[in-house]
DNA sequence: ATGCCTTATTTCATAAGA
């Protein structure tokens, strides 16, 4: 089975993007995040054999799960999940092939002392709490996406350019630590290309081409789950070239 | 070469991203 995680930067804009490359890379199960629509092309992914469960609410973040093994016990959100004030489409859960997978997309913090930032701490542990209470029933589960937290100064092309910022504090790196601690494991993919296993570089100032990135997008497996991983990689291909996402997508081969 | 921001909307400006 290929599982796969984006962060598309709005699924309609990306959509012939998206196409082609679920025909190249042909994974079983895609995590999506960032559709920015409540309106997901379920049509088109359709075409291609793919089952949609989206969860969208307006302009704003989105999350989706394509599978084409199945797609059962779809949770939009979690128990407990909170708001800013108001729910927020961030989350979304589906057993596909018999592993329970979760498409997150963590709050981004903005800074540390706005109150975004406690927030996504809030929103991070009300996450783990949920994932307890699911690992009893799923010993194959996986939590992907766009986390917007880097785990360590080797997951930014500089850390000295974070002092100060949010995705690096130890609050937010804890937070990672705690799903850890649930059992989970982080499956580090592949750069393909280049020592770092960047996800994501700004559409600003060349930060491409510089491989000036960051990992913050995570594949989070429990240890039956991971113990099947074959292979992972980070498509930069996907980065490349006119009108990209400005992340890759994370590919997560299971024997 | 991978090439120097992009998205949806309350659209010709703004909020948000990280």
């Amino acid at each position: 089975m290929r599982l796969a995680t984006w962060n598309v930067n709005s699924v309609n804009a990306r959509l012939p993007r998206l196409l082609d490359w679920l025909e190249s890379v042909r994974p079983d199960v895609v995590c999506l995040q960032e559709t920015k629509t409540a309106d997901f092309p379920v049509a088109e992914v359709d075409k291609l054999g793919y089952e949609t469960a989206a969860h969208g609410l307006n302009r704003w973040n989105g999350v989706a799960l394509l599978s084409r093994v199945g797609l059962a016990d779809v949770s939009p959100g979690f128990p407990g999940e909170p708001g800013f004030p108001d729910p927020e489409a961030r989350a979304l859960g589906a057993t596909c092939g018999g592993v329970r997978v979760w498409s997150v997309y963590v709050p981004n913090g903005r800074t540390p002392d706005d109150p975004h930032y406690a927030y996504k701490l809030t929103w991070l542990a009300a996450l783990r709490t949920a994932l307890g209470d699911e690992l009893g029933g799923h010993a194959e589960l996986a939590v992907c996406g766009d986390f917007n937290v880097a785990p360590t100064d080797a997951d930014v092309w500089d850390p000295a350019q974070f002092v100060g910022a949010t995705h690096v504090t130890p609050p937010e790196r804890e937070a990672l630590r705690h799903l850890l601690d649930l059992g989970l494991h982080d499956i580090v993919p592949k750069p393909m290309k280049g020592p770092n296993p960047f996800t994501y570089w700004d559409y600003r100032a060349g930060m491409f081409h510089q491989d000036k990135g960051m990992r913050i997008d995570l594949v989070y497996a429990t240890k039956p789950l991971a113990d099947r991983v074959t292979g992972a990689y980070i498509d930069r291909e996907a980065r490349k070239g006119k009108g990209p996402s400005d992340h890759a997508p994370i590919v997560v081969d299971l024997g």
